[in-house]
DNA sequence: AGCACGCCGACT
DNA sequence: GTCGGCGTGCTC
């Protein structure tokens, strides 16, 4: 008699399972079943991770029912769970949920009534009366309308009230937010000319409308039809199918209908690939030797943008399906635009799945089911798109493996997709490719020590090599020059007297723009809240003295080291200088576009954040704006970084370069790389020639030279020294350890206890 | 989450 | 001496 280990979804259940017995009529339950079980005095979602011989304790409680008939997580995923739970420090649920289909969890709802006869409340204390009124005149509520109305202490005047047995509270389960969705099919239980001779003899009986409907059937081609298109078309409602279903004339069937987010576009024959270049053919064919070889491998795929490094992917799905297996591509959120989906469709028209959150929880439900059934060749995705239910899966791809959206930091599990999948490839022996024009220091660490294999795809390919159907294309194999990227030092405009924001060389070069009728963007570095504390003068960044990251401004002129926690008073005179011009720097782009204005108010200008974006209603408001060439001049975050073509843009500025690199983060430099490369890399896509303007108080810092320079290697080279040489990772790995608390006092208490206890640990 | 158990202040 | 507050720990 097998036990049933189950995780909880309950509160305080933690990473541990608990052992279920099996009633006898669940007696084929499996690993990766979706169950009902009781826990406490409740009941709660579960997800059935193995089955044992033996539980874990003297006394167990049965499952108390399925949630859904087939087993939702295969085992493989379910050991995933396993690992990410144990590595992100989540309960095991959580890390199952991320493999359960979306909106999968359902919500009790609780609420209170009077018990009958027991509204009088004589000589209750005042806020347990009121409720009760409040119950009695108001009939049954939830405890939040209840709190709503009576205050925040209400739940304390119910719990007693119910003890003492004045009102008895229900918990119902709501119903699920989404299933599946199914459609009733009809068809003739007879050759169609049985059917004819039938309606006749309805007919004659004065059953008409079934007569029409039967006869209607009988005239078309396909079937089974499904009833509502059968019921539109032979004017007979449902109860006269019905009655041909009673009188064995007509059979019905159910069948799910799934709600396809590409169901519009078209399913014509693959597009072959363009013929490769030399350096995409050799990266091809060590990766497909890989996936011929059925033991797996990581592969670190370093190209800049344009080096064609989709093609890679798109070569290499094919030989993945090829081989009877299936891919998964992930995509930072933002890049997941039509135009990308559209890549992958073309040469696997109908057989792509897409999973982002910006489906409609009916999409993303159905797409889990279909990807589950084995339906797409390729599911893309964001960063959930990794704990994707897609079956064989022979590849998965990472592309631009270094952005930080892979990993998940609001809510646990605080995974992170690049890892998650390398860890899925290492058990299912899938390949990975992880794509990147600057790959993480941390992936290029162990690709260079020979846990990963290195491929490159240096330069660029022209556009003409990439879409032509000419002769020759392919075969033109033209690395384009990167953009040149012109430095401008912040410092020397001061000292010149400019305090505008904008350098003499930007605004004229804005203003050549203006007048050429062409298009600039103006790029704001500014990530997280943390304000940098700089010299204006001399560009010296006060730093901690332990960890040398970059410290924070405070309310009230305190810097804090928000790695070590040490804290100092911010100093009125520059310690390296002397002079009293430091600064908290962070220029937002609100500022920005004013500035732009003020500057030039012929200009139109537009700015895309996210709360442009918020404001606008979505990307592509702003972006068709500008496209449309209504604006000339764009101002925005991160956001412009990413792969967009913006072909009438010939101007690039960087209004801060160095913001950036004074974020509180061990990664803080090589994050700032990574963007003013993307930024330099948006220039210089169209044919028109294009300037780079980078402006910085700190012209010399490692990150904005290599990044002027687009030197991948020069750069990884520093920056690895320098986390070498600290101890962070990789050579190190790190964890944030949050106490949170209604109290500051008691946080920082716990924190400081919990730091003393690690500190000992270390000695 | 909810409930039991257990340890300190206002009462018979 | 007891009732009852809510801090702590457990739920297969």
């Amino acid at each position: 008699m097998p036990y049933a280990e189950v995780a909880v979804n309950a509160p305080g259940a933690g990473r541990r399972t608990f052992s279920y017995s099996i009633p006898t009529h669940l007696s084929s339950l499996l690993p990766g079943h979706a169950v009902w079980v009781p826990f406490g005095r409740r009941t709660y979602q579960g997800v059935v991770v193995s089955l044992e011989e033996q539980p874990g304790v003297e006394r167990t409680r049965p499952v108390q029912d399925l949630i859904e008939p087939d087993p939702l997580i295969s085992p493989v995923l379910i050991d995933l769970a396993r690992w990410i739970a144990d590595r992100y420090l989540s309960t095991l649920y959580e890390a199952l949920q991320l493999m359960l289909p979306p909106a999968f969890g359902r919500r009790q709802r609780t609420t209170y009534r009077v018990v009958d006869g027991h509204d009088a409340g004589e000589g209750l204390p005042p806020l347990q009366a009121q409720a009760l009124a409040h119950l009695r005149d108001q009939g049954p509520s939830s405890p939040e309308a209840l709190r709503e109305a009576l205050g925040p202490n209400t739940g304390r005047a119910l719990t007693a009230l119910e003890r003492t047995g004045l009102v008895e509270r229900e918990t119902v389960w709501e119903r699920p937010r989404v299933a599946p969705r199914y459609e009733t099919l009809v068809e003739l239980a007879m050759p169609s000319e049985g059917a004819v001779v039938e309606a006749l003899r309805l007919r004659g009986a004065g059953a008409f409308r079934q007569a029409d409907a039967l006869e209607l059937l009988a005239g078309l081609p396909a079937s089974p039809v499904p009833l509502a298109e059968a019921r539109q078309l032979s004017g007979a409602d449902t109860p006269s199918w019905e009655g041909l279903s009673r009188q064995g004339l007509v059979r019905m069937s159910e069948r799910e209908v799934r709600r396809d987010p590409l169901a519009a576009w078209e399913r014509g024959a693959a597009i072959t690939g363009p013929h490769l270049t030399p350096h995409q053919r050799a990266a091809v064919n060590e990766v497909n030797q890989a996936l011929e070889g059925g033991q797996g491998g990581v592969f670190t795929l370093h190209g800049v943008t344009g080096s064609g490094k989709t093609e890679v992917y798109l070569s290499a799905l094919e030989r993945t399906v090829a081989l009877g297996k299936r891919g998964i591509v992930l995509v930072p959120e933002i890049a997941l635009t039509p135009q990308t989906v559209q890549r992958f469709w073309e040469r696997f028209p109908g057989r792509v799945a897409v999973l982002h959150s910006g489906l409609s929880l009916r999409e993303q439900y159905d797409e889990w089911r279909s990807i589950r059934d084995g339906n797409f060749d390729v599911v893309i995705g964001a960063r959930r798109a990794a704990m994707a239910p897609q079956p064989d899966v022979g590849l998965i791809v990472v592309d631009e493996e270094q952005e930080w959206t892979y990993k998940q930091e609001e809510k646990a599990p605080r995974y992170h997709a690049r890892d998650v999948v390398i860890e899925l490839a290492r058990r299912t022996k899938a390949v990975v490719i992880l794509g990147s024009a600057t790959p993480d220091v941390g992936t290029m660490y162990r690709t260079l020590r020979g846990d990963y294999r290195l491929l490159e795809l240096p330069g660029r390919i022209t556009a003409s090599d990439r879409t032509g159907d000419d002769s020759d294309r392919g075969l033109g194999y033209t690395p384009r020059p990167l953009a040149s990227v012109e430095v401008v030092d912040l410092r020397d405009e001061l000292r010149e007297g400019n305090r505008s924001i904008f350098s003499r060389a930007l605004q004229s070069a804005l203003r050549d723009t203006l007048d050429a009728r062409e298009q600039a963007i103006l790029f704001v570095n500014r990530r997280g809240a943390g304000q940098a504390v700089q010299c204006r003068a001399c560009g010296h960044t006060m730093r901690c003295r332990r960890c040398s990251v970059a410290m924070t401004f405070h309310e009230g002129g305190s810097l804090v080291c928000h790695h070590c926690g040490q804290r100092r008073r911010a100093p009125e005179r520059c310690p390296s200088c002397g002079r009293r011009t430091i600064r908290a720097i962070g220029i937002g782009t609100e500022r920005v576009v004013e500035e732009v204005q003020r500057a030039f108010p012929d200009a139109r200008v537009i700015r895309w954040d996210r709360d442009a974006v918020r404001a606008a209603g979505g990307h592509e408001e702003i972006l068709g704006t500008f496209l449309r060439h209504e604006a000339d001049i764009m101002v925005g975050t991160q956001m412009l970084a990413k792969g967009l073509d913006l072909p009438l843009v010939t101007l690039v500025g960087v209004v801060n370069a160095d913001i950036g690199l004074h974020i509180p983060d061990v990664r803080a430099g090589e994050r700032s790389f990574q963007l003013l490369c993307q930024v330099a890399g948006r220039a210089g896509r169209g044919f028109a020639p294009v300037r780079v303007i980078f402006q910085t108080y700190e012209p010399e810092h490692y990150a904005v030279q290599a990044a002027a320079a687009q030197d991948y290697q020069q750069f990884y080279l520093q920056e690895i020294g320098f986390r070498r040489s600290l101890g962070y990772p990789p050579f190190a790995r790190m964890a944030r350890l949050l106490c949170i608390h209604a109290s500051q006092r008691e946080a920082r208490q716990a924190a400081e206890s919990v730091a003393g206890l690690l500190q000992a640990e270390i000695r």
